[in-house]
DNA sequence: AAAAAAG
C-alpha cells in the first residue's frame, strides 16, 4: 500500500499517538476491567458480571471480600474512567485518552504531572504493591491532605526553584572557583578534599569548560584514604612528554593541513612508557596512532598497566610541562587521540570549518552559533573524507560534530540533478544503540539536512514498518536508526544500503559490544565499498577495535585536550547506605524540584521505583525496553517537557539522551562498568551546566565502587547516610539553609 | 541485566 495511504500520512504527522492507540487496544484486551459487560470467556470478569445470579455463593463472595474488593473497585474505576465520568482532576480534562492502555507498564494517570500537593499516598487502601499496581487507576479522590510532610516544607514550586540561585550560597572559599561564576558554590563543606585542586576550568568560558582545565594534580589529594591507591603513576603515563609540541606545526585551525600523525616522531614506547604500549610494534607507520589492539583488559584492576613506570613526581612534572602546549596526546582508555586544545578552537566559526551558509544558519537556530571544541576538531577532517574516531565528553556536542559535516559531505557529493530523484537510495547512515537516541539524532540532523534540500528518515523498531518503507520508497538521503530494523528492512529488500557513502556509529564503543557487534559488522559490510566511517563516543576506547580494524582506513582520532568526565561540571557523590533504608532514601532524594533521572538495573525495578515515587506523591514515569515504543517515547517526552520531573530508567537512557535541565542523576543501582557510570552521569551537566550524580551503594560494595570510580577517573566523596540525614536535603534541595551549609 | 527485529 502506498505510503500516502497510511492514515499517518495526512492525519498524524506524528505517528506515535497512532501507535499508542493501537497498542492500547491490545493492552486493554487483557485488562480485567474491560469485561464490564461480562465477557464470556474471561472468568474473573464473568464472575463479576454474573455475580448476583450465578455465582453468588457465600464462599465466592468472601473470597472477593477478602482479596479482591479493591480489585473490583478498580474495575469499576476503570469503567467509570473509560466512560468519562471521572471528574477531571485539578481542573484538567480526564486523561483517559492519552493513556488508554492500563497495562502494568503504562503508568497511569497519577503519574502525569499534577501539582504534587494534591496527591497523597495510598495507605491502607492498597494492601500490596502488586495489587495496587493494578489498581492505581481507580484510586479515588485524592485528598492529599494527609501528606503532612510536604506541606511543612517550603513550597517547592517552580518559582521557588528559581530562587534557588546558588549564588547566595556560601562559596567554598577554600576552593578555587571551579569554573563559571554561575556555578553554584557547592556547599558540600564537609568535603575537605578537592581544596587543593586547581580551578577546574576557565572562568571566562562558563558554557564550555573544556580543555582549559589545568592538569589535575593527583598527588596531593589526601582524601579517600580508604580507597585503593589510585595509582597516579599509571595515570601519569598519559603524558607524552617527549613529543614535540604540536602547536607549532599546526597554527591555523584548518585541519586539512594538519600534520598527520605519521610525520611525528615515532611514538615509541618510551613516549608512553607507563601506558605499556611500548612493546607494540607500530601498526602501520603511516597510520595515526591507534592503540587499540594491545589492550585486552577491561578489568578493574588492570586497567592501568601494571608497573606503570614513572613515579609520581616524574609524571607530575611531565604533565605540567605539557599542560600548556596546544596539543597534547592523551591516552584515554587505550585509545590514542589527537587532542585538540579547546582554546585553539575559539573564534573559529562553522563556516571556517567548511560548512555552508544554510547549515550554519540552522546550527545557530539549534543553539550552536559557534563550534564546540569537538565540533571544531572533527568537522574539517570529516569533510576531507577521512575516517574519524572522536571522543567527546557527554554533552559536548557530538551529534552536531558528525551531523553537520555529514550533511555537508553528501550535499557536496551529490550531483544536483540527482538530489531529489524519486526513489533515490540513501547516502548516509547513522546508527545508534537505542531508538530514543536515533530519534534524538534525527531531531538534530533533520533540520540541517532539510536546509539544503536533503531528507532524513528514521528506521527503528517497535513501530510499524510501513511508514518507514514508504519514506524509503520515496527516496531519502540520510537514514538514522537502530541496527535491528535496518537489517530487517535491508533483508526484505526495502532498504538499499549499497550507495551509502558515510556511516556514523554513535556510541561506537557500545555498538561494538557483544550483542551489537555482529549486526554492526553485517551492516557495515552492506554499505558502499570505501564508505567513510565515523565513530563517536564519550567513552571511545579499544573496544571499537574490531570494527576499526575491519572497516576503517587510517582513521584519525580526536578528542579535546584535558577533557575528561571529571573535568566537567558534575559533582559526584556516593552514598553508603543500609539496604533497608534504600527505598526511603531514594524517595527523599527524588522529592525535589528539578528534573531527576534515576537509573536502575532492571526493568522491573524501574517500574517498582516509579510506582513507589508515585505513591509518595512524586510524579514519576519509567523508561525501559519492556514498554512499547509509544510509551517509551511518551515517558521520555514527559520528562523533557517537564510534565513529570522524575524519570526512572534502565540503561536504555544511559547513553546519548539529552534532556535539558536534568540536575540530579541518581543511581539506585550502581553500574557495573565505569563506562556506564560515565554515560549515566552524563545525562546531567550537559553543555557546561552543573549537575549532581548520586550513587547509592551498600557498604559491601564500597570497594567495587571505589575501583570503578577510579577507572572512570572520577572523584567522589563517600558518605554514610541514613534516613533523614541532612546530606540528603542538601543534595536534593540545593537550597539548604546557608547557615547549616 | 539491558539493548536491538518482529511477535
Amino acid at each position: 500500500m502506498p505510503k500516502n495511504k497510511k492514515p499517518a500520512g495526512g492525519r498524524a504527522q506524528n505517528f506515535e499517538p497512532r501507535y499508542g492507540k493501537k497498542t492500547s487496544y491490545q493492552d486493554a484486551k487483557r485488562r480485567p476491567g474491560q469485561a464490564s459487560a461480562g465477557t464470556a470467556g474471561s472468568k474473573s470478569p464473568s464472575h463479576r458480571g454474573y455475580r448476583p445470579e450465578a455465582e453468588d455463593t457465600a464462599p465466592t463472595k468472601q473470597r472477593w471480600n477478602a482479596q479482591e474488593r479493591a480489585g473490583r473497585a478498580e474495575a469499576r474505576g476503570i469503567r467509570a474512567h473509560a466512560q468519562g465520568d471521572r471528574p477531571a482532576r485539578d481542573g484538567r480534562p480526564a486523561r483517559r485518552d492519552d493513556r488508554p492502555a492500563r497495562s502494568y507498564d503504562d503508568r497511569p494517570a497519577r503519574r502525569e504531572a499534577q501539582p504534587r500537593d494534591d496527591r497523597r499516598t495510598f495507605g491502607d487502601a492498597r494492601p500490596s504493591y502488586r495489587d495496587d499496581r493494578a489498581r492505581r487507576d481507580d484510586r479515588p479522590a485524592r485528598s492529599f491532605d494527609d501528606r503532612p510532610r510536604r506541606d511543612e516544607r517550603p513550597a517547592r514550586s517552580n518559582d521557588d526553584r528559581s530562587s534557588r540561585s546558588y549564588g547566595d550560597r556560601p562559596r567554598r572559599d577554600d576552593r578555587p572557583a571551579r569554573s563559571s561564576d554561575d556555578r553554584p558554590a557547592r556547599s558540600f563543606d564537609d568535603r575537605p578534599r578537592r581544596d587543593d585542586r586547581p580551578a577546574r576550568s576557565a572562568d571566562d568560558r562558563p558554557a564550555r569548560p573544556y580543555g582549559d582545565r589545568p592538569t589535575r594534580s593527583f598527588d596531593d589529594r589526601p582524601r579517600r584514604d580508604d580507597r585503593p591507591a589510585r595509582s597516579s603513576d599509571d595515570r601519569s603515563t598519559r603524558s607524552y612528554g617527549d613529543r614535540p609540541a604540536r602547536r607549532d606545526d599546526r597554527p591555523a585551525r584548518s585541519f586539512d593541513d594538519r600534520p598527520r600523525r605519521d610525520d611525528r616522531p615515532a611514538r615509541s614506547s618510551d613516549d608512553r612508557s607507563t601506558r605499556s604500549y611500548g612493546d607494540r610494534p607500530a601498526r602501520r607507520d603511516d597510520r595515526p596512532a591507534r592503540a587499540f589492539d594491545d589492550r585486552p583488559r577491561r578489568d578493574a584492576g588492570d586497567r592501568r598497566p601494571a608497573g606503570g613506570g614513572g613515579n609520581r613526581s616524574d609524571w607530575h612534572a611531565d604533565t605540567k610541562a605539557k599542560a600548556h602546549r596546544d596539543h597534547v596526546d592523551v591516552v584515554h582508555e587505550k585509545l590514542q587521540a589527537e587532542a585538540v586544545q579547546a582554546e585553539a578552537t575559539e573564534g573559529v566559526t562553522f563556516g571556517d570549518l567548511g560548512l555552508g551558509e544554510n547549515i550554519v544558519r540552522v546550527l545557530a537556530d539549534l543553539g550552536a552559533p559557534s563550534p564546540f571544541p569537538i565540533q571544531a576538531a572533527t568537522i574539517a577532517p570529516i569533510l576531507a573524507g577521512k575516517d574519524v574516531l572522536a571522543r567527546g565528553r557527554t554533552g559536548s556536542g557530538k551529534t552536531i560534530a558528525f551531523g553537520a559535516p555529514l550533511v555537508e559531505a553528501i550535499l557536496r557529493s551529490q550531483t544536483a540533478g540527482k538530489r531529489r530523484e524519486f526513489g533515490r537510495t540513501p547516502r548516509a547512515l547513522v546508527l545508534a544503540p537505542t531508538r530514543e537516541l536515533a530519534l534524538q539524532i534525527d531531531r538534530t540532523i533533520q533540520p540541517i539536512a532539510r536546509s539544503v534540500g536533503l531528507f532524513t528518515t528514521q528506521i527503528y523498531g517497535g513501530v510499524p514498518q510501513a511508514r518507514q518503507v514508504g519514506a524509503l520508497r520515496k527516496g531519502v538521503d540520510i537514514i538514522i536508526g537502530t541496527p535491528g530494523r535496518i537489517e530487517d528492512l535491508q533483508a526484505q529488500g526495502k532498504l538499499n544500503l549499497s550507495d551509502v557513502e558515510i556511516v556514523v556509529l554513535d556510541e561506537a564503543d557500545h555498538m561494538s559490544e557483544l550483542g551489537f557487534l555482529e549486526p554492526m559488522q553485517r551492516i557495515l559490510r552492506l554499505v558502499k565499498d570505501g564508505a567513510q566511517k565515523l565513530l563517536f563516543s564519550a567513552t571511545l576506547d579499544r573496544e571499537v577495535a574490531a570494527l576499526v580494524d575491519e572497516f576503517l582506513v587510517e582513521p584519525a582520532v580526536y578528542e579535546v585536550a584535558g577533557e575528561d568526565q571529571d573535568s566537567g561540571t558534575i559533582d559526584h557523590r556516593v552514598l553508603v547506605i543500609d539496604h533497608r533504608d534504600k527505598a526511603e532514601i531514594l524517595t527523599s532524594l527524588v522529592d525535589r524540584a528539578g528534573k531527576t533521572l534515576v537509573f536502575a538495573r532492571t526493568r522491573a525495578y524501574t517500574e517498582m521505583l516509579a510506582e513507589q515515587f508515585d505513591d509518595a506523591g512524586i510524579h514519576a514515569v519509567a523508561l525501559h525496553g519492556d514498554l512499547n515504543q509509544a510509551k517509551r517515547t511518551r515517558n521520555l517526552e514527559r520528562l523533557t517537557s517537564g510534565r513529570v520531573s522524575v524519570l526512572v530508567a534502565t540503561d536504555v537512557a544511559a547513553r546519548g539522551i539529552h534532556v535539558d535541565d536534568i540536575d540530579l542523576v541518581i543511581q539506585a543501582d550502581a553500574p557495573d562498568e565505569y563506562k556506564t557510570y560515565l554515560h549515566r552521569s552524563g545525562r546531567t551537566g550537559r553543555a557546561g551546566r552543573t549537575g549532581t550524580v548520586v550513587t547509592l551503594i551498600t557498604r559491601q560494595r564500597e570497594r567495587r565502587m571505589t575501583e570503578m570510580l577510579d577507572r572512570a577517573e572520577i572523584d567522589a566523596p563517600f558518605d554514610n547516610v541514613r534516613i533523614g540525614d541532612d546530606l540528603l536535603e542538601e543534595i536534593t534541595g540545593r537550597q539548604v539553609d546557608p547557615v547549616r551549609a
